[in-house]
DNA sequence: CGTGTAAGGAATTCTGACACG
DNA sequence: CGTGTAAGGAATTCTGACACG
């Protein structure tokens, strides 16, 4: 397993290096975006690859994705399902669309 | 840069990943060996090359070698000294070999 | 719905020192 | 010299809640 996978940052480094406040982290985990792991005492360890799909995330929801659609999108990415994830993919290249010809 | 130079870990992991205990990996610092940096509030962070470097520095000390001289091969691996570098070459060598024939 | 914030507590980390050897 | 440990304090993180919208 590579660095990336490692989760060993406190969510302190994750905030800096994504940008994010503390608060929207802890949000998007509590939707199930993203699964860090825990320390015996509870503190959050997250790896470099939850850091870059939080910055994916960030992103989609400045293009007004919902939490839950964003999560169902990571699910129907998982498991390759080139159907319905159309809609969402549509809607998110449309918004983001819509926001730049502002 | 890539992940590897980032400094975003906490002691605690460095520990975790390494099996150091953190009174090793704060001696290893106050020696020279790492540099790691410091948050706003003066807790350190490491990068995984910091947590390969001690990994070498532990074998290092393992095979008898002290800290100041495991900091002057590393000055003259930076210059790429080739010369007086030697010594400490073989004479690593020579303790991993005398330790491995017990 | 997504996010900020104040609140109280618990886990993590920090430093300087004493100990042993 | 290298490392363990107890000590007291400071920084970091945690959760649940109230607020706004």
């Amino acid at each position: 397993m590579s660095y990336k996978e490692k989760k060993v940052l406190p969510i302190g480094s994750v905030s800096e290096l994504t940008g994010l406040s503390l608060r929207k982290i802890r949000y998007y985990e509590e939707r199930g975006l993203i699964l860090p792991e825990r320390s015996g005492g509870g503190t959050r360890k997250f790896s470099f690859n939850d850091v870059e799909k939080l910055m994916d995330i960030a992103n989609q929801i400045e293009d007004g994705m919902q939490t839950f659609e964003i999560k169902k999108m990571y699910k129907k990415d998982k498991q390759k399902d080139k159907g319905k994830i159309r809609d969402e993919m549509i809607r998110g290249q449309l918004n983001a669309a819509f926001k730049m010809s502002k």
